[in-house]
DNA sequence: TATGAATGAGCTTTCATTCAT
DNA sequence: TATGAATGAAAGCTCATTCAT
């Protein structure tokens, strides 16, 4: 096993500890084992616990991203580019119910994270969805008055909070990927211009 | 100084303390001295560290939904509603941002709240939302294939993002009162039946 | 067992697990089960291990500075001063070899003190060899051209050595006493002006 | 590279990380950075951390021993000898300032070095000095009633004190040259028979 | 009720040493 | 010989909780 190799296998370790126990919760030891590692190895390529979780973060979401960029470029219209893009986060929270937990419900808390950290590759992801208003605005097909990055927020809040829903509860009373329509459809229909 | 008294004077102290240092970065003897009380009382007060936050949750939402109820009685018409309801939610974080800090920010490091307790008072927060909606839906104002549930967590994760940026940024592009309008706005646009 | 008991029931306890295994060697678990003390308490009074050593040096050498100049007091004779204080210094070591092998070999053990801390408490101890010197070199007993810093340096260090001699060797092939007369002796000799 | 010549290449290395770090404090992957070497290769030459600091010491000291033999060869006066004596060893402190910072601070760090390993070449080191005390005290110079081996252990006392002084102090109050020549004359003045 | 000194389990992290290549 | 990734034991320290006063 290779360096890049190993490093992914104490990520993949990390997402599943993380998950089950929280991240406070989580021993760095319990990774190590999981990932059949020695203590020490962990901090060959980690720098301490936090990082784990943070590099956790940036890695999936640098392939969310990247992901979810492609998908939107199959669509031009900016309505349907909305749909899908709901449609996909709310998907991927049911594709990898592990990886979905750390981020909604882990990753919160760390302090660096929540704090100081979340900027980058969060912004990115935040852009994808104004980039999509605002092209909606551009063709005049949203309003011209709404601001693109409170739509912005607000799109990825409504989608979280359901995310979070679906991974923490157990009986859910909606499927992904109606939750998926029907919040897209609320929030097209109430952009579109009359 | 009566039970009552220090109960509330102690639940005050860690209010102030874990939104500024994180639920599990928040010691009890710092809650004790902030709160000008002996480590021990604490105990006499509270079961433990999680109870505490437990209790402040449960406190303020109980205070929070009381005073939105209230509110929401003085309007009829179910956008009107929505549209105070958005108003009061981000309001309050305006308001009280320590605690719309612990709420946010906070809540989410305790795991047991996280996955086991949120549903009482968090869903009679909830609650109140799906009922605005319901009652649209009654009066034939809002379209009635929409999920209320669906689109109360699609509500709050909304204004529950917004806050969260209001909270932690410090150079904020929009005030909370726009953000409420915006927001409300889409989501009764959205739900209108046409 | 009140707060300033404990405090020096753990000095105690580190004087002597840090002679028996060196500070670096020395676990503070070790300490705390000799003071008969949880791991915890020791940071109640203690900032951390190092501070052990020094808050047990800073203790000790105030004692022993205070019982020197007490003793020094009832000669006159700057020579028989000093020869009293060789005799002073060696008989320490004998008294309480504990402490002599804490100073002598341990000490030495922690960076900060040996590079940064030591100035103080030591040099009011050369500070007395000095002060005889001068006295002497003053009444016209010693010759004037010596340095009195190069003496005081060159008196600890002789007297040190020989302690630490005593000390760490098992079979002792002289002992402190007539060690202490002889190392005065020449000193005396070699200074008196002729 | 050699072998002979890799092995004088770590401890040079581990030289100067012990003189800056201090034993315990420096790491072994340190001294192989600094001896451009990989940390297994430590291990082919040198059988732990501690056989790096008792080898350094061996070679130093043999080297040492040596040339204060051959110079104390040129000089026939006991008197003479002696005065040499602390010149050479003052001086060494001064020419290789690293090599004394290691002998006098860190050497005291390895418990083994000090308790058990310390007799051979340093009880060498001390025999010069006895031998010259002895041959003074055969020829006549020097009273015959004083112990050699007290004396030899004060006279390195004494130049050991100074030389750390110097080793430790940035701003020196003294040079070695007039240091040795004090400590020379006071040692001499005070043994020579009247 | 109130105190706060004392507890001690449990964690992260370090680093000397090993060993497969 | 040489490498350096991997090991894993070990220890300092924290802090929620307890309990004698």
């Amino acid at each position: 096993m290779k360096g890049e190799e190993k490093y992914n296998t104490i990520l993949k370790a990390a997402k599943g500890v993380f998950a089950k126990e929280g991240f406070y919760n989580s021993k760095v030891s319990e990774i190590a084992k999981e990932a059949r590692v020695a203590d020490g190895t962990i901090y060959l390529y980690f720098k301490n616990k936090e990082d784990i979780l943070i590099s956790l973060f940036e890695k999936e979401l640098t392939r969310i991203i990247k992901l979810v960029k492609e998908e939107l470029e199959k669509v031009s219209d900016p309505r349907d580019k909305l749909q899908k893009f709901c449609d996909i986060h709310l998907s991927m929270a049911e594709e990898d119910r592990t990886l979905a937990e750390v981020i909604q419900v882990e990753l919160r808390q760390s302090n660096k994270f929540m704090r100081e950290y979340k900027n980058k590759y969060f912004l990115a992801y935040l852009k994808i969805i104004a980039d999509i208003i605002d092209e909606g605005k551009t063709s005049g097909i949203f309003k011209k008055d709404i601001k693109s990055d409170v739509v912005a927020r607000m799109v990825f809040g409504s989608l979280d909070e359901i995310s979070t829903y679906w991974v923490t509860t157990r009986r859910k009373r909606f499927n992904v990927h109606d939750a998926a329509s029907t919040v897209g459809k609320i929030l097209i229909e109430g952009m579109v211009s009359s």
